[in-house]
DNA sequence: TTTGCATCATTGTCAGACAATGATATTACA
DNA sequence: TGTAATATCATTGTCTGACAATGATGCAAA
């Protein structure tokens, strides 16, 4: 082997980031973002039409609306035929979209609900320590309204989710309650496909009084364990609903 | 108020699930998934090219570009002027993709760690539970080799990734990989850009051993307890980090 | 062995047309 | 007057054909 100079020059080139290619929509989109910002748009508004988009912005109908279907793929936005493109969710110009993907399965009900679990728990105990007393008076109202839907044998799923997002906003740290919504989306979807919309975790509704006391109280080592029984509940729940089918 | 009917019907139409329109481009979906699923395709290989799909499928060019624009905002394939398009995501027919957006500023760094840290440390003590032999054979290897391009002062850094791989992958539940592996390249999407690339986690190779040695030898609590310490310390270099900036 | 060049294949963009559909206004009818 | 059917329009969905821009490939030249 002779003095190669390929090791010095992949030292080199390894130090170097590769070049972003930066093609027409990848410029509409941040357009678009900077119209977004600028004209205030909210979650459910209206963008404006492709071709408006398309003069304004001086390129071609095809070119807006490959960019838009990207955003459309991210869940950004939604378009309905006649009618236009809302936007269904919030975007900034720095914000950076990370794609999970996931096979629905029986077993990945369980999988999901148990990263779940996890995130759910940390949250709580996080939500225990750093909420402000405003977050606390939240979290035990919300619980109030269950308990309330709960015992009228209303139902309940709504004000379950309230409750837990009150709990999750709470945690200082928003990535917690978006990606347990998000998990929490994808365990629904995969649940009521195959197994109709079972009213899943009712018997766990009970256990949320000492959660909610918990976290109220700032008893952080208290709120995992109340969450953590929670989970256990929905885990045994599930598990059951996997053996019946 | 009169006798009003929407009470009833809004029960009636809460029970109702929404009718799932099937435009063309889902169908081309579909029909790629099929194709890719038959052909055996892997990551890396490359797709037919628009044309002859869409010659294949009986549709226009335009309809094929719009479904592959929405796989690329997904991040299953890249698409190349001049090239062609490349398949980088595994894809089955129940795939299912959470989008999660975050903003790239300096709190999300912590926020994304600690998140992941959160997930990192429950698959730690999963693997310490659940892995078998020979997943405690390949976690013991990996750290050698890690700790040996440590030592030797080379870029350890893939090293790193293969260690932890190894780790999740031994937890028995793919969905703490899988997510922990997003929320990792987001990281450093994040932290690379306005800070360069720093080699952060130096300082936390050598706690790597007693997380290695824990799981390798079953050790619930241990595994947890490395995994926390290796978390706590990356979590005070980003925060110094930060602060210095 | 590397460099420069010609050629080809493939994706990117544009324009124009028509179809399909949702929203809205108008009309007809009870 | 109120409701249902209808007509009209705006908007997205799809197709066709064309050309531009770029990456890959093979060949010749240095």
């Amino acid at each position: 082997m002779k003095n190669n100079p390929s090791q010095n020059t992949n030292k080199l080139v390894n130090s170097l980031r590769p070049i972003k290619k930066r093609t027409r929509d990848m410029e509409v989109i941040d357009a678009l973002i900077a119209m977004i910002e600028q004209a205030g748009l909210k979650v459910g508004d209206r963008l404006p039409t492709e071709n408006e988009l398309a003069k304004q912005l001086e390129v071609g109908r095809s070119t807006i609306r490959e960019a838009l279907k990207a955003w459309q793929g991210m869940g950004i936005i939604t378009r309905n035929k006649g009618a236009g493109t809302i936007l269904e969710a919030e975007i900034f110009s720095n914000s950076v979209f990370v794609p999970i993907s996931l096979r629905l399965e029986a077993e990945s009900l369980l999988r999901t609900h148990s990263v779940r679990g996890v995130l759910e728990i940390e949250a709580s105990k996080l939500a225990a320590a750093n909420a402000n007393d405003e977050q606390r008076k939240l979290i035990a109202a919300k619980f109030d309204i269950l308990i309330d839907e709960f015992e009228k044998g209303n139902d309940w799923r709504a004000a379950d989710a309230e409750f837990h997002t009150a709990i999750n906003d709470a945690s200082d740290n928003p990535l917690f309650g978006q990606m347990i919504n998000q998990l929490h989306d994808v365990f629904h979807n995969i649940y009521e496909e195959p197994f109709g919309q079972a009213k899943l975790g009712q018997a766990s509704i009970p256990l949320h009084r000492a959660l909610s006391e918990a976290v109220v109280k700032g008893d952080v080592d208290g709120a995992g364990r109340a969450m953590q029984a929670i989970v256990d509940l929905v885990q045994t729940e599930v598990q059951a609903m996997i053996n019946e089918q």
